[in-house]
DNA sequence: CTACCGGAACTTTTT
DNA sequence: GTTCCGGTAG
């Protein structure tokens, strides 16, 4: 880990800074995060109480690291600052504010796959009313996530349904009055459920600041405002700080427009390039780079310096060299998956640890070969982004039924648990949860209606409803033992239905152990939806903690990360960058930084893998295949700063070299006949 | 009305 | 692999 003892004058000008706003450019691996820290505890060293401090960061992740240097460096004054994503603290100011906007503080948050789950409920309600019911074949329909990628879309960019239908989603044009329809009638479902979803959270926030009382008490609230990948930020959230900062808190800004990866999240670099007018900022450079050899820095350089638009500046570093980036022209998927297993294996050897080595891939799918070659080798990995561990299937079972709890007007929420009791589908499902919510008291109303509603499934259904009273009953204390109870009722239905079911119930156990440390139930659901585990869901989660593993991520959650071995694969056109954002010129572009991110996450050796030739069946029997041209990102003059191999069929690593497990045989073996009990 | 099966179409990145 | 649709049996 990089932790300059002596920060360089420029770092030491942000850090000491007091004139008003800032924006510090720091380019990658320049020390950012050691700059931001070093000024946090800075500044709480000159006498700000730390809770008048105010820290956005990406991910709540960041901000427990700043957080925990920021205190080896001042000590524990400054702990109990405010940190987290900009929506993490929205609802944390929404909890204490939503009576202003007429809004229950016990709201329930949605996540994305919810805000689909509704989006298409509404859509099935108004199909049913409108009465479509000419019969006529139907013609295939926009996805649910499809529609909820679209609305988020319009949302978050301001731009009309239309104009991004036509921009984005031409294939849905026709659908065009029907998804207007859905997405009013779901805007009315979340008001009158008491729920909000991502972008409510943000616009939410917005309104607060439109109160003139609610405002001046926000921005009396703090004296500081750091904000860091402020590249990454959208037009609404640079609307939030401007408002957050009138006649209060300084607002210290930080961040990389070459590092800008999160368009469709509709983030935009004009942000970072008009700070510096907008609110009135000095601006101090970073250039150094600490991170990477000045080998490595060439390449990177080279691949954003055929960027355009960009705030300039050369980034150089003062390290010992070490060899050069290496590009690795691979037969194969299947060979570059040996390919990348041997460098691991063989930088582990020379005392690189896994911990210290990473994969980083465009799309989640794109370790799937590789994963396989690891198993095979007993190479222990743990993979970040892509599937997620909220989205399976028993988890949101516990999560849905919890939500009732917290607030009984969640409809989505009814109409997945209510789906859980025997006999019960969409159609029993979806009246059902109308008629609970007609009633001031939905639990209780189950209870007393289940005869009548629930022929055939009225046992199981009190039996919910008992379960739900009761959970109410004590969820004033922590959420572990509403875990607990709702549990009793939760683990026999999904044994029931899931075939894998232990392995099922041992992620519920891991949830139930994270419930024990919050302080309520709400607080748990929120923390969950907010700021969501970030590993994927494989079921095992992650080794035990203390195992030395591989890091396999995607390059938008490699963001921030540093590793003294990088490789990247799948360096192909069509991969990096994507075939799906290849339309415009603007998308190829981001691509363009996203390549140049991943790369720049090395510290002392870099891999680039390119598989020449892809099959077109994954596992084909056939030889069906197509030829791969190298990511058009690694021109000329980037491939002259690396050093360019071959991979020879003779070299493949031998079979000997698999790895014992110590431990782990046993615990394998066990699972092995478990899971024959199944 | 539900449960289940087969065919067809799709498949980024994340708060 | 997943998801969505249509058909069929109970």
């Amino acid at each position: 880990m990089f932790d300059p003892v002596v920060l360089t004058p420029e770092q030491l000008r942000a850090v000491t800074y007091d004139g008003g706003n800032l924006l510090i450019v720091a380019g990658a691996g320049t020390g950012k995060t050691a700059t931001l820290t070093a000024r946090l505890a800075h500044l709480v060293a000159g006498g700000v109480p730390a809770e008048r401090i105010l820290m956005l960061t990406f991910s709540r992740r960041a901000a427990r690291e700043l957080l925990a240097r920021a205190e080896q460096a001042a000590g524990e004054a400054v702990s109990g600052a405010w940190g987290g994503t900009f929506h993490a603290v929205a609802n944390r100011l929404l909890r204490r504010h939503s009576r202003a906007l007429g809004l229950s503080p016990s709201f329930t948050v949605m996540d994305q796959s919810d805000s689909a789950d509704l989006l298409d409920l509404v859509r099935k309600d108004l199909e049913g009313a409108g009465g479509d019911g000419s019969g006529g074949p139907q013609r295939r329909r926009a996805r649910k996530r499809t529609l909820a990628d679209i609305r988020s879309r319009c949302v978050n960019t301001s731009t009309t349904l239309s104009e991004v239908l036509r921009a984005h989603y031409p294939w849905c044009a026709d659908e065009r009055a029907e998804i207007k329809a859905t997405f009013e009638a779901y805007t009315g479902r979340k008001r009158s459920n008491g729920v909000l979803d991502y972008d409510d959270l943000l616009l939410s926030w917005a309104t607060l600041l439109r109160l003139p009382d609610v405002a001046t008490l926000l921005q009396r609230q703090f004296d500081h405002i750091l904000v860091d990948e402020y590249q990454d930020t959208n037009p609404l959230q640079a609307d939030l700080l401007e408002s957050m900062s009138q006649g209060g808190p300084l607002v210290t800004a930080v961040g990389d427009d070459a590092q800008s990866i999160y368009s469709f999240r509709a983030a935009t670099h004009r942000n970072i390039m008009e700070f510096p007018a907008r609110f009135g900022a000095e601006v101090v450079t970073l250039e150094r780079n600490h991170r990477s050899t000045p080998s490595l820095l060439a390449a990177t350089n080279a691949v954003i310096a055929g960027a355009k638009h960009r705030h300039p500046k050369q980034l150089w570093s003062a390290r010992r060299d070490r060899e050069l980036a290496v590009l690795l022209k691979c037969d194969d998927e299947s060979d570059q998956a040996r390919q990348v297993c041997r460098r691991v294996l063989h930088h582990q050897e020379s005392g690189t640890a896994l911990m210290s080595q990473a994969v980083l891939v465009r799309t989640a799918h794109h370790s799937d070969v590789l994963e396989l070659e690891l198993a095979a080798r007993n190479i222990p990995y743990v993979k970040f982004g892509g599937l997620r561990f909220l989205e399976t299937a028993h988890v949101k079972d516990l999560l849905c039924t919890l939500r009732i709890v917290e607030n009984p007007s969640d409809e989505l929420a009814w109409f997945r648990i209510l789906q859980l009791l025997e006999g019960v589908g969409p159609a029993t499902a979806r009246q059902v949860t109308a008629r609970l919510l007609a009633a001031p008291q939905p639990i209780d109303a189950l209870a007393c209606s289940a005869p009548e509603l629930l022929q055939g499934a009225e046992e199981p259904a009190v039996e919910l409803a008992r379960t739900l009273a009761e959970a109410v009953g004590i969820s004033g204390h922590s959420a572990g033992s509403v875990v607990q109870r709702v549990r009793i009722w939760l683990d026999p239905v999904l044994t029931a239905r899931y075939r894998k079911s232990r392995a099922r119930l041992e992620d519920l156990d891991r949830l139930q152990r994270g419930a024990d440390s919050q302080p309520s139930l709400g607080h748990f659901l929120a923390d969950l939806t907010l700021d969501p585990p970030s590993f994927s869901s494989d079921l095992a989660g992650p080794p035990h903690l203390d195992d030395d593993y591989l890091t396999i991520s995607t390059i938008h959650s490699a963001k921030g990360c540093e590793w003294d071995v990088v490789h990247v694969i799948h360096a192909t056109d069509g991969n990096i960058p994507s075939d799906l954002a290849t339309g415009d010129p603007e998308t190829v572009e981001e691509e363009r930084r996203l390549l140049y991110v991943a790369m720049t996450r090395a510290r002392n050796h870099l891999y680039v893998y390119a598989p020449l030739r892809y099959y077109v069946r994954p596992t084909g029997r056939d030889d069906a295949h197509g030829y791969a041209r190298l990511s058009r990102f690694l021109t000329a003059q980037v491939v002259d700063h690396m050093e360019e191999t071959t991979s020879s069929p003779a070299v493949h690593a031998p079979a000997a070299q698999q790895r014992p497990t110590p431990k782990a045989s046993m615990a394998a073996v066990d699972d092995m006949l478990a899971a024959l009990w199944d």
